[in-house]
DNA sequence: ACATTTCTTGAACAAGTGTTCAATGTGAAG
DNA sequence: CTTCACATTGAACACTTGTTCAAGAAATGT
């Protein structure tokens, strides 16, 4: 067979074992434990292969910034499959899933957004992808409220992520799994209340 | 008069200029903008002076999120002077007051969330500052209903620090004004809700 | 006046940082 | 085989980092 390409599978393309490197240390470690050498360590290469294919250690963390909100955005996509109200209350419980529950993922989450605050650059990408997200939210919610008003909808999807972002930022504290469970709760009254009047 | 021991009363203690050097620059450029140099410079003192008053970076750091700390339970701290009603109100309405909505508030919060995150030692500080916390807000709660059980105003007390924490986060990406308002109204609705049975 | 403790300074050190680059390896095309 | 573009390596560079320390200034006590 010679030398194969890929030696028992392990072998996956460098860049994205170098950037799942970083994803690693940043979330383990905070942004004083993403170095060069610690990357490159981390991802089994040499030094010199991580600004091969990161030109900087700014791009390096920018693409750790953009794979994170990417993953975020699909959670709020819609999925034709299901019925509009079965879509966003999967959406609302699905931030409180295992996978997305766990240390890992918020402790990224938190380490991007410490450094979106710290630089001006991250900010903006930061703050678009909450923006997607927001409309991504508010879609979910005015399909399943046809009549709502879009405004009303926005307000609707801006409110839930407030009590989103509490729950897992919560989360990593430690609270109880009951308190987050009533939390779910209240976004759901709050995407499903009856339209009020005013 | 001869030489003042405080010329102009601009020569304050040098360990609090450090330590509010410190502060400053955590919250404007993350932990990675604090180094003992920058520190120095920031509060016009000489760099041996910072490790002079402080044993080491860590030490320094640990004042400062100590000083955050105790900041924060001042914010649920009782107030002999009102009906338990306005003192809950009140400590309910200040988490969206002027003086706590700023930038430099706020990130200063995320940064050291950030990085007791990183590091076990601040962990367990944050932590015990997050129980303390919870247990002045859940003893508002208690002495506004008399009646309610403390494990209710446990609960209550945790469900309102989710949606706080949500609100202060949201804060960051500067999220409107509207939304914070209603998130105060709902964590109001969680500490004046009527007992529910169960 | 002196002695003593407390501040304050900046140079020095070892260790770590991001980035560059010449050298080498690898696999496919001619 | 030769060629050639691509992938990969680690040494080398200039620079920043936290910490230490001998020296001196300033305040305080006697």
């Amino acid at each position: 067979m010679g030398i194969n390409t890929v030696n028992s599978g392990e072998q996956v393309d460098r860049q994205s074992r170098i950037l799942e490197a970083a994803l690693d240390l940043l979330s383990r470690h905070g942004i004083s434990g993403v170095s060069m050498r610690a990357v490159a360590r981390e991802a089994g290469v040499a030094l010199g292969l991580v600004n091969y294919y990161f030109d900087d250690k700014m791009s390096l963390i920018r693409a750790a910034l953009h794979s994170v909100d990417e993953h975020d955005l699909g959670l709020v996509a819609p999925d034709p499959s299901l019925t509009p109200e079965e879509q966003l209350r999967k959406a609302l419980h699905r931030v409180a899933g295992a996978d997305l529950l766990t240390t890992r993922y918020l402790s990224l989450r938190l380490h991007l957004w410490a450094l979106a605050q710290a630089h001006e650059d991250f900010a903006r990408i930061n703050a678009a992808a909450f923006d997607r997200y927001l409309d991504g939210l508010a879609a979910l919610v005015s399909t399943a409220h046809p009549a709502l008003p879009l405004k009303e909808c926005r307000d609707r999807a801006a409110d839930i992520v407030v009590v989103q972002n509490g729950m897992w930022l919560t989360a990593l504290l430690g609270i109880d799994k009951a308190a987050i469970q009533r939390s779910i709760a209240r976004t759901e009254q709050i995407a499903f209340a009856p339209p009020r009047d005013n």
